[in-house]
DNA sequence: GTGCCCATGTAAACCGTTACATGATTCC
DNA sequence: GGAATCATGTAACGGTTTACATGGGCAC
């Protein structure tokens, strides 16, 4: 067994690794550039890493053998490099989704934050940062329901998570609704405590 | 001007360096240790960094100028390092509150990118796995309610991210009902399309 | 003709985690 | 008697980001 590409039994890849194998196990052929964009489809509930990264995973990946690459020349471009997964690929994968433990979302909210340190800021600016969230996650839902419409029947779990999505950001919405509201109330209420 | 400590005008600090200089905002004196667990508090709507990371960011804000130190002696136990926020300090993060650019949340929710590639497990397992985050969410709105009480009126503003957060943890509590319900149909009606 | 899209890759910097080390005190 | 708490710190490792480099094709 001299240096031949020998399927490490438990490589403990990192989570990044693993999305990346789930893309590709939905079958088809594709380029390190596609999966950046199929990720950025997924920035909703999992946020995408750097594409160095995705590249760097990817010739990983493809030194476990849970990848093979073949080459389709392009003349004054990179070769693409059409990366597909193998049959040890698939297998990692589905041990991965079967037996790796339940973990926590990683969530890291700045608005948030933000809010937590009220006490420093001033209302006026505090409800700007909060008003631009909301903006923006009206703005998520829409992208949210466009990606539905293509995705429904075709991918079936893909829309599912799509519909938890809008959930997700519909309660936001509410969410910093109330905090305006809140925020008002406690402006008002401090000149008339009973 | 040899090489005392010179706060400098743009740091640039990491956001954890911002968390950290917020809570010492409340004016309190405290140590790396106290600040750990006042993380693990708000690890609800934000991620709380190792250990070692906080003390870390507490050396370089000291560096800055950002905050001061002063020593408690403690016999058989490393000396308590007490930190307090200076005014420079207090300065650069009324700023950053005031000026940052406000970001969208970092999510990673490795549960909802299981369910993403739910072509590729068995129903049985994906149900195991949304239950248990089911189950631990509701433990985190248990958390949340509990921390609640300590906060109100003393904290208004922790308080307000509290209630949001429980709100933000309901919505997750029904959003998996929801795709367990879908799960339902899906397996039911692959025998009886119309 | 300016700028975005394609398509890959390298290099440096660094945030952050994990593991380890210490050692008395306090709780069950 | 054993485990958790207090209280800080070091060292290794690696995931991730940012910046940079290339260069033709295509749309407005």
């Amino acid at each position: 067994m001299a240096q031949e590409e020998v399927p490490s039994q438990d490589p403990a890849l990192p989570a990044t690794a693993y999305a990346v194998l789930g893309l590709l196990s939905f079958g088809q052929e594709v380029t390190g550039y596609d999966l950046r964009k199929w990720a950025m489809n997924m920035r909703y509930f999992y946020w995408s890493p750097a594409q160095s990264q995705i590249y760097l995973e990817l010739r990983r990946l493809l030194q476990h053998g849970l990848v093979e690459v073949h080459l389709e020349e392009q003349k004054s471009r990179p070769d693409k490099r059409l990366y597909r997964i193998t049959d040890a690929g698939l297998k990692v994968f589905r041990d991965w989704l079967d037996h790796a433990p339940v973990g926590p979302p990683l969530l890291k909210h700045s608005v948030a934050l933000r809010l937590f340190f009220g006490h420093q800021t001033n209302h006026g600016r505090l409800r700007e940062v909060l008003t631009e969230y909301r903006d923006w996650a009206v703005e998520q839902t829409n992208g949210l329901t466009l990606l539905r419409t293509d995705l429904d029947q075709a991918l079936p779990y893909p829309a599912l998570v799509a519909t938890w999505g809008s959930a997700y950001f519909a309660a936001e919405i509410t969410a910093i609704d109330t905090v305006l509201a809140d925020l008002d109330r406690m402006e008002t209420g401090q000149r008339e405590q009973d």
